[in-house]
DNA sequence: AAAATCAGGACCCATCCGGTCCGCTTAGGG
DNA sequence: CCCTAAGCGGACCGGATGGGTCCTGATTTT
């Protein structure tokens, strides 16, 4: 359960790597570019900064030289906006406020409502840890996150 | 993203329907009694009821006159216990910890343990909310929970 | 002994998601 | 002025997953 979608663990993947070079505001990335450094595949990358820039996380630039950068620092991110941007509004059930389905039937759901404490909760939850914080967050020292490495390989290349 | 499974929600619907006997503690109710009371289909109500009895959220008994009973109170059950019993536990990806898949190849994932941190949010927001909380909140005071109503149909019977 | 009820599988089908590809548009650069 | 690099938007496909059903066996009560 609560499984959500490697998409979104890609998006997080890619947004770190986009903050590598993003501090300075004039720097962009190209996806084929973000893919070769990250080991994602290069269609998965483009689609997911795509929906990225949906979101306002990111802004694009098109034509020749153009790429994507980061539109705010990492600790203005939360990853429940990236959640939100890669699968959607943060909802746990179908049976939720006004979702699509309405819920079978009636509006007479005996469940109806009472999962939106639940959802609430996680959003806080999920609204209060950055992506700054999970670059920092639980990984062994050797790993450390280090803007001057120049990869960070989710999924090395067949080298 | 974060979809729960509809069993999940069948769970809850069951597991509400089981506390409005399992206060007296020798009455059981049998899985057909609680699908036909609750509108949800037999057989997934027997296979809710098999997984809630894995955990240990509720007892069995066998044979003629058998069914099933609340193991405890309502307010001792946190959502997060049920999420785990249907769903298994509670994680937001495949890679996570020590996950079936070791995150592709090496262990040298990038992300790795990135997640734990939200994970672990989760987990605690989810174990903050009780069953009874559910039962109570947000539903319209005309269809505020009452012990004596017969039935809680979620999916109306087609009469 | 017979009936009722849970237990534990196997199984099928629809849906969804990850992943890929294509053609179009935009913007630099020669 | 045209060509090329790069993003944009959509369609598309295949595999995985979960919802749902059914069948057979084990257990307890009457």
């Amino acid at each position: 359960m609560l499984r959500l979608s490697k998409l979104t663990d890609y998006a997080v993947v890619v947004l770190l790597r986009l903050a590598t070079t993003s501090e300075s505001c004039d720097a962009v990335q190209t996806s084929p570019g973000i893919a070769a450094a990250t080991g994602v595949p290069e269609p998965t990358v483009a689609k997911v900064l795509k929906a990225l820039s949906a979101a306002s996380l990111v802004v694009s630039h098109r034509g020749a030289r153009g790429g994507y950068r980061l539109l705010r620092p990492l600790d203005d991110i939360a990853i429940a906006d990236v959640i939100a941007a890669i699968d959607g509004p943060i909802a746990l059930t179908a049976c939720v406020d006004g979702a699509l389905a309405p819920c079978e039937v009636k509006g007479m759901c005996a469940v109806k409502g009472r999962w939106d404490l639940v959802n609430d909760a996680i959003r806080r939850a999920l609204g209060r840890i950055t992506l700054a914080e999970m670059r920092e967050a639980s990984i062994p020292p050797a790993f450390r996150f280090d803007p001057t490495l120049p990869t960070h390989p989710h999924i090395p290349l067949a080298d």
